[in-house]
DNA sequence: AATGGGGGCAACCGCGGCGTC
DNA sequence: GGACGCCGCGGTTGCCCCCAT
């Protein structure tokens, strides 16, 4: 990575081609920065907060607009941001994120302590794109090449997690509601970590389930908010309402942000791909509910929730980079226990 | 030593969602 | 309900560095 004087020593011009100003005001500065345009950023910023970007400039004394200034504390200034080569275990934990969520480089920094967004989407798209393609692995699927294009050619039908994560990344439509605060790397770290976000409609179940799993579990009974607002959902996911002796009311008074992240947790983690898909997948519903005093819910087949839908719940987990506990787990009768 | 090309990455842009008026 | 402003995201660009020739 260059240094700030490197990037600085580069002189006017920088990144983005385009010679529309992102600010409509003239006369502003752009192209790398300066050490001191760091400095002024910085101390103003340790002195009054992040926030009100648009004004910042002017009130920090710098002649840029405010997104330039927003970028440059949330890339390069903040003093969480981490310096140095990705490490293997980080570049693991991106590739299973992006298998998960796709090009959604914001979620995934979410989950990488120290690094932002845009930096895991310089390293996927310099590194780990390549890699995957010299593996023989499609990026954006992460399938085989020759099998994603049978794929392509067989009208997606049966999807799973990998073509969810295609088709999310590959819709030009937002799936993440910007009012809720997050937690990511490039928010405001004043927020509460209890954002969540909406799904999209297209990651909603099938109101007609076909599969054999969804016939076999009456998933549309446990999702009712789906068909009216799922920002409901999403945002009583949220809640913490986890009255354990409720086991049967609505799934989304269960689910918490601590949840989801140990949901994701679990869709990290390379055994539960290998192990639990197949026979999880015909023998469980989607979440079990603990019945234990603490509050607690265990979702032991997040592929299956993947398969549902609930690939999007995934994101809401990524805000909870603060639940670094292990999980608890609890067994098909509502059992918890500690892994 | 000169130079051409690719890699790496900081920075910019357009867009969309949300809040406010 | 519509207009406007702000914010944050993903995609893209272009400069610098490094290496091969």
């Amino acid at each position: 990575m260059r240094s700030p004087s490197s990037a600085a020593a580069a002189g006017a011009g920088g990144g983005g081609g385009k010679t529309t100003p992102c600010c409509s005001k003239v006369g502003l500065k752009r192209g790398p920065w300066t050490p001191e345009e760091d400095e002024l950023l910085s101390s103003y910023i340790k002195r009054e907060g992040e926030g009100r970007w648009r004004t910042l400039p002017k009130r920090a004394g710098l002649l840029r607009c405010g997104k330039s200034c927003r970028l440059r504390w949330m890339n390069y200034l903040r003093p969480s941001v981490k310096r140095g080569q990705i490490a293997p275990d980080e570049e693991d934990l991106i590739l299973r994120l992006h298998r998960l969520l796709g090009n959604r480089w914001s979620l995934i920094a979410g989950r990488i302590p120290g690094r932002t967004d845009n930096e895991i989407k310089n390293y996927w798209n310099t590194h780990l794109s390549k890699k995957l393609i010299s593996q023989g692995i499609d990026p954006r699927t992460h399938k085989p090449l020759n099998q994603d294009q049978r794929t392509d050619n067989s009208n997606n039908e049966s999807p799973d997690a990998n073509s969810t994560a295609k088709e999310v990344s590959s819709s030009k439509k937002p799936l993440i509601n910007h009012s809720i605060p997050s937690p990511s790397p490039t928010s405001n770290p004043n927020s509460a970590s209890s954002g969540i976000e909406e799904i999209d409609k297209e990651l909603l179940p099938d109101p007609n389930p076909t599969t054999e799993f969804e016939n076999s579990f009456p998933i549309n009974n446990l999702l009712p908010k789906y068909t009216d607002g799922m920002s409901n959902t999403m945002m009583r996911i949220g809640s913490h309402v986890l009255a354990s002796h409720e086991a049967e009311e609505d799934i989304n008074n269960y689910c918490t942000d601590d949840v989801f992240s140990s949901f994701l947790n679990s869709l990290i983690n390379e055994e539960a791909f290998t192990a639990s898909h197949h026979s999880q997948l015909h023998q469980q519903p989607p979440f079990h509910v603990a019945s234990s005093s603490s509050d607690t819910l265990m979702i032991s087949n997040p592929i299956s929730a993947l398969g549902l839908g609930w690939e999007s719940a995934i994101m809401s987990s990524t805000f909870s980079q603060n639940n670094s506990e292990a999980p608890k787990r609890v067994d098909n009768y509502g059992n918890g226990h500690i892994e």
